[in-house]
Formats: C-alpha cells, sequence, structure tokens
DNA sequence: GCATATCGTGAAGTGACTTCACTATGTAGT
DNA sequence: ACTACATAGTGAAGTCACTTCACGATATGC
C-alpha cells in the first residue's frame, strides 16, 4: 500500500512550480526596484504616479484606496513627487477638506515613459513565443491570481 | 501602408501577460507577508530562515551573499531571531573571526511549517491542472526568470 | 444647529535596508 | 617574525515605506 508520505519526498510539478513563482516575484522586484532607482524614484512612489496615469486625477483618500495604503503614507509620498516637480496637489473643486492631485506635464512625460519601458520588456520576455504557448502561460497565471485572491480573502475572515 | 504606431494601441498579449505578471508579483508579496505576519515574522527574517534551511549552518557572510543582502543586514535580522529563539551563533571551528548561524530545534520546527504551508499552497494553485498545462506554465516561467536575470545583469554593466 | 463622519497631516515609532568607520582576526610577502 | 592587506562582524547614523494615534478643518444628516 502507499504511504501517506510518498508523496513529500518528490518535490512535484505543483511545488515546482510555486518556487518559479516565488523566483519570479524575487527577480521582476529587484528589476523593478533598479529601474526606478535609476530613474530618481523608488517602487511606492511610481505606484502612484502609475494610479493617477491610469485613472487621473483623484483625491489623496482615493489613491490611498487604489494603492491599499493607508492615508497618511500617501501623504509621504506625494511630498516626495511634489518636490521632484511629478505631481501638483489643488483645492477639490466642491470639497474644501480635499486636495485634488494630478500629474504634472513633468510627471505625465515620465509615466510615458515608464508606460514604454514596460512594453519594452514585455516584448523582450514574450514577444518570440508562440501565441498558443502564451494564451496558455496568461490564462494559468489569471487562474493563480484568482485562486490567490480567494486565500487573502477566506484568510481575512 | 501600415504605420509604425499601429501596434501599440493594442494592448498585445506580450503586455498583457507582463502585466498579469506584475498582478500576481504584488498579490502573491502581500500573501506572504501576511502569512508571515501572522506567524509572528517578517518576510526578511523568514527568507533567512529559508536559506539556513535549505543549506544548512554557514557564516553571516555567507548568509548575506545568498539573500543578496549587505553583512549589516544580515546581523540585525540575525539579532530579531536568535531574541525569538529560532537560530543560534556559534563560534566559527576554525576562523574565529565568523560566526557560524544555525536554527535551533524551534527554529526547525518553525521552518518545516513554512514548507507545509507552501505544499498546502502550490496544491490549491495549481494540484487540478493537466499536466500539460502545468508544463508549459513552468517552462515559461523559467524562460522569463531566465531573461529577466539577463536583462539584470546586462543593465548592472 | 449639533453630533458625527471624513480629509489631510503632525508626531512618534517600526522594519528593512544602506554606508562608513572600527576592532578583531586571518593570510601573505619579504 | 613582522609588516601589509584583506576579511568577519558590528556600532553609529541615516533613508524609505509604512503604521497608529491625535487633531484641526470641513462636510453632512437629522
Amino acid at each position: 500500500m502507499k504511504s501517506l508520505h510518498d508523496m513529500p519526498e518528490r518535490p512535484g510539478p505543483a511545488r515546482a512550480s510555486l518556487d518559479r513563482l516565488f523566483e519570479l516575484t524575487e527577480v521582476l522586484g529587484a528589476l523593478m526596484q533598479r529601474g526606478m532607482a535609476d530613474r530618481g524614484l523608488t517602487l511606492a512612489r511610481a505606484g502612484v504616479l502609475w494610479a493617477l496615469f491610469h485613472d487621473g486625477p483623484m483625491t489623496q483618500r482615493a489613491l490611498a484606496a487604489a494603492r491599499g495604503v493607508t492615508p497618511r503614507n500617501v501623504t509621504g509620498l506625494l511630498d516626495a513627487l511634489q518636490e521632484e516637480g511629478l505631481i501638483a496637489r489643488e483645492a477639490h473643486p466642491t470639497d474644501r477638506r480635499a486636495t485634488l492631485v494630478s500629474l504634472t506635464p513633468k510627471g505625465r512625460e515620465f509615466t510615458a515613459g515608464l508606460r514604454g519601458g514596460r512594453d519594452e520588456l514585455a516584448a523582450l520576455l514574450f514577444a518570440d513565443l508562440p501565441p498558443q504557448q502564451l494564451d496558455t502561460f496568461a490564462a494559468t497565471l489569471v487562474l493563480a491570481i484568482e485562486r490567490l485572491k480567494d486565500v487573502d480573502s477566506t484568510a481575512h475572515a
């Protein structure tokens, strides 16, 4: 008969894939961090710029929700970005408590550069792959993301 | 004739896959961080434990190289782990400058728990996938990791 | 109007990380 | 053996992301 402990001895394809995922997370994270450092800012600050680029001007509160961090943290990140001239704080037209954050021209230019870098990297990584392989890859990624989010939400309960 | 700007308008499968990768990096990172926080420690500290678990006792210098951080940082992480009773510093048998770091029984127990959690997650994510899909996925991951490392090393030049 | 929720921010603190300087020790080179 | 140099770990000081708590200013519901 098969022992309950037959499986754990061999890696198994599922575990191997997850380990690859961990490795990729590390490498990709490091690469992004380096890329941002070369451009003179940090991942957290770049994330704020990216959110503004995608969704347009918004309040700091909305930005905090979009980035999943505390409002207080957003204040600090924006202070730095404003110092660099990449974002601007304006008065909110109707709510005098809130400030409306938007990209300056310089911020827009910078963010367009980011987008270009991303597209370049995407081409470098995947452009030469057979469409079917890339499809399978993307579909599996989507599945993994979905299940990970599930785990996270049930863990919060 | 086709304009040079035909392509950038559509996302394209390569860019979509890379964006998924970014998303997964975020979600997986958040999940790991939460998992470690629940167990009473941080990602950086857990990484040190994991390295010791895999490669056995080693000097702080070796640990720094294995984790890709500065030796000074290792000192701080080990201080915390030693406080928790998860690692022990012993005198190096031949080199009196170095300290040999090893897992305590408590540290080994803890790390075995981590491994169990990883295997559980792997099963949850991938166990029910057709072998061929998982193979394609893993192979593409390996390719992406390899190319990312390439980019990083050439960028260092 | 008055209670209450919300917006941003000062104050204070944590964790991961860095660089620089310094001591203690190993390793040559002559 | 003695001098020169590299290496192991750590104290000091600082940066960045992030948190919680408290507070003043405004909005909003009743």
